[in-house]
Parts: C-alpha cells; structure tokens; sequence
DNA sequence: TTGCTCACTTGTTTTTTGCAAGTAAGAAGA
DNA sequence: TCTTCTTACTTGCAAAAAACAAGTGAGCAA
C-alpha cells in the first residue's frame, strides 16, 4: 500500500502524505460527483486507474476511514463502497481542485455555472452535493 | 520530469496530473507561507526533498510558469525563486490543504488562529499573504 | 591558488506504478 | 449438476520514479 507516514507536523505536508498521488482524490471525486459505488465503476472511469493501484488506494481509504464498503444484497458478487463523514470532508478540496483546474485551463469540461456556485454559495453547495449523495442520487459535475 | 500528461477533459484530474505527487505543493507552501527563496532553503524543509527531486520540480514549476528564477545580485552562484501570478493562483488550493490536514490531525502545527481566518476571512487572507510575499515578508504558517 | 559555497548532475538502489494475466466466489442458464 | 459469466480482486514482471550518495563546475573569499 502507498506510504502515508508523518513526513513532518506541517499539516499541508500530512495531507500531501495521504493525498499526494494521481489516484486517490479521483476515487473520492468518483464517488461525490458521479455517483460511483462499485470496483468496475472506478475501473471504466475516463483517466484509466489499473486495478491493482485501484484496490490498493480503495483499502487505504477503507483502512483510514474514509470510506466504507459492505456487500450489495442484490449481487453478492459486488461490493458498495461509500463515504464516511471523514471522507465527505475532503470534498472541498476536490472542488478547489475543480475551480483550480478549470481557471488554469477552461477548455476543459465542467457543467455550466458551477464555477460561480463554488465560489459564490460554496457552503451550501456543498450541503447539495452531500443530501445528493445521502440520497444516491450524486450529480456529474465534470 | 514527472509526467503532466492530460488523462482527461475533467479539471479536478487535470489538476492532479500536474499536482499530484507529495513535493510540488510543499514547494508552493515554502515560497508562500515561509517565505523561502533560495534552493539549499528548499533543500532543508522539514520534509527532507532530494536534490534531484527539487531540481526536476523547480523546473517543471518553471517550465509551467508557476515561478521564475533569476540570479540572486548579491551573491551570483545563488538564485532567487519566486512565484509568478500563475504560481500565486495556487494558494488558495494550499490554504485548504491546510484546513483538511489540521482537521484531520488537530495535534500538527499551526499558528494560532490561522485555521478561523482561512475559514471567515479567506479573501482577505489570501490578500495579505500576497502583499507579504510581494514585500519579502512572508509569514510562517506551518 | 587553495578552499569554500552553491546549484545543480550523475549513477545506483529501492520503491512504486503500469500492464497482462490469473483466480476464487457467487450467479445464471442448460 | 455442469458450464459459463461476472465481479473483485491477486500475482508477476517490466518500466518509471524516488531516494541516496557522490560528483561537478561556476563564482566568491583569503
């Protein structure tokens, strides 16, 4: 499993050490603004995570507590994995990371006017996203 | 030098192509919030960067147009880094690492107060740190 | 001219990632 | 019951990146 020991007390340091990789926050994202709940979901997504670095960062996650997975009842083949409450509190840096993003080039794809709700209603479109996702029923904001 | 390749139209993976690992972002946090302007200064963060690691990064950040370099008049075999309105458009992104890190482990070193500020005040805030870094008094966050 | 400082580069080992293939458990059809 | 899917992984190997140690060359300083 990737490293995610204490380089030092600085606390941007400690969130680089669990969140430093081109892989983690996708899952998160996958999760809060596509509505993925399955291994094959984040597998098909458009970046193209090998299933080996998706399992691993998926158990980080779980080990940490970021996110849960139990068996679905309706295909016991399949698993579900969702947010804890400590994983919902990264979705403000994933949306920071939107807004980043598309300033730094916006050619790329984002809905219309989700810029300006990030940065104009930020608390409550976060409490949006969160009902959404409560209700399975999350929202593709890119 | 570390990949920036484009996996996909969505920002937030765009963002990561080009942040993404666990040294680019702590050199931002180095220049923004402690104020650092040299390569040894760099060289002895806390975090313990290998030299190739921070050479290949200052030129990709350069590459990028997130800072620029020039020699230091006082001492020429130095140079003097610093960012550039680009590499200042990143702040904001390392203020909320801040805030997600200090959350997650409230036993890490911050100022005192920094974390309300960021919250209630960011715009003034970042304004501030701006000003701070343009008169080479930046303050140490972290 | 000798010995520093400084910003790197080079070479080697270790770790991580990427890719292809395989596996085991459960479902679904004959 | 037997075979064949689907699903969530694991394994093995090659390639890339990071870590570590040791240079190098340009500019000062005595």
């Amino acid at each position: 499993m990737k490293k995610t020991q204490k380089r030092s007390e600085c606390p941007i340091s400690r969130t680089l050490d669990l969140f430093g990789d081109k892989w983690t926050l996708l899952i998160i994202r996958d999760i809060a603004f596509k509505g993925h709940r399955f291994y094959n979901e984040f597998l098909d997504s458009d970046e193209g995570i090998a299933t080996n670095v998706l399992s691993d960062r998926l158990k980080m996650l779980e080990t940490k507590g970021f996110l849960v997975s139990k068996k679905y009842e309706q295909l016991k083949t399949k698993k579900v994995y969702t947010l804890t409450d400590e994983g919902i509190g990264l979705i403000p840096l994933v949306l920071d990371m939107l807004v980043w993003g598309y300033k730094f080039d916006n050619s790329l794809a984002v809905q219309p006017g989700i810029i300006e709700r990030i940065e104009n209603d930020r608390d409550n479109f976060i409490a949006e996203i969160v009902t959404a996702l409560k209700n399975y029923d999350a929202k593709n904001f890119c």
